[in-house]
DNA sequence: CTTGACGTTACAGTAACTGGAAGGCCTATA
DNA sequence: TATAGGCCTTCCAGTTACTGTAACGTCAAG
């Protein structure tokens, strides 16, 4: 099958495929006799492998790592477990970071009227920082 | 100041400093007479604000649309409000996105015994997709 | 007078694509 | 048979927000 349909069957993207390929995260395909890359059902399921891989937010390069463990049938079950739990601690460091930010702005946003006053802590806290306004309700969680 | 104290002191490194006059989000900086870039309080001070707004997760885009805001004094605070506002909405995709993730990957690796056997998974559902294994418990929140 | 810290510019590289140009191939229809 | 369109090819540029490096100028201390 041409690289259109193994596009469709896998969820990547052609252009997504071809650069891939160019990296070298997969193997060079197969060509036709017109020079088109030539796809099987094996490479579909590897596409939707790195597909699946990426979606859950593994890096390209994560993704070679698995990839190779996926294709290494004597792999350790522990060596794709520590990856796997590795990249959880990961997204909980982003989690946190991104739950910290929606606090400040929360609150900011909250003490903002909104209106079309020209008075805005939001604006005033990103000029003075917070230090700068000791009365400020720092609650806890 | 020479641009090392005014980076101390705004916790924008040089580097960020000269990448954010070359792109035009703040202005040229005044010269000394050596060619130095030469800073005072007010500069710091705009530097400090571009560094909370970038903590906070705003793009640069946006911080450029908070600081044209910052320095007109007849701005509503309704405009900064909406884009705090915005901000949030994004930073709550995001969370949610990555706790989906994290989800998907908690259950794999809790299924995955992770020792020297070659038995995974985790490779098994990047291979197949969660479709082909119905068995799986998908379990409510 | 040299050393080291600091400053300057300019260019390349990063991650992971995405868009676009310019052209080749393939099939169907008028 | 001509042509229209849709898919394929390669290659190059742009994106975001820096970061690294090179090659050079300047300044203060010993």
């Amino acid at each position: 099958m041409n690289i259109g349909e193994a596009a469709a069957l896998s969820g990547v993207a052609p252009k997504n495929i071809r650069y891939y390929e160019s990296i070298g995260l997969i193997g060079p395909a197969k060509r036709a006799a017109n020079g088109y890359r030539a796809y099987d059902e094996t490479d579909v399921r590897l596409l939707g492998f790195v597909n699946r891989a990426r979606s859950l937010g593994f890096s390209v390069n994560d993704v070679g790592g698995l990839l190779s463990l996926y294709q290494d049938h004597g792999r350790a079950s522990g060596d794709v477990k520590k990856l796997a739990l590795e990249h959880i601690e990961d997204i909980d460091r982003k989690v946190a970071e991104l739950q910290s930010m929606r606090r400040t702005l929360k609150d900011l946003t909250d003490r903002c009227h909104g209106d079309d006053r020209p008075d805005c802590p939001i604006l005033d806290d990103l000029a003075a920082g917070p230090d700068d306004r000791p009365d400020t309700v720092q609650a806890a969680e």
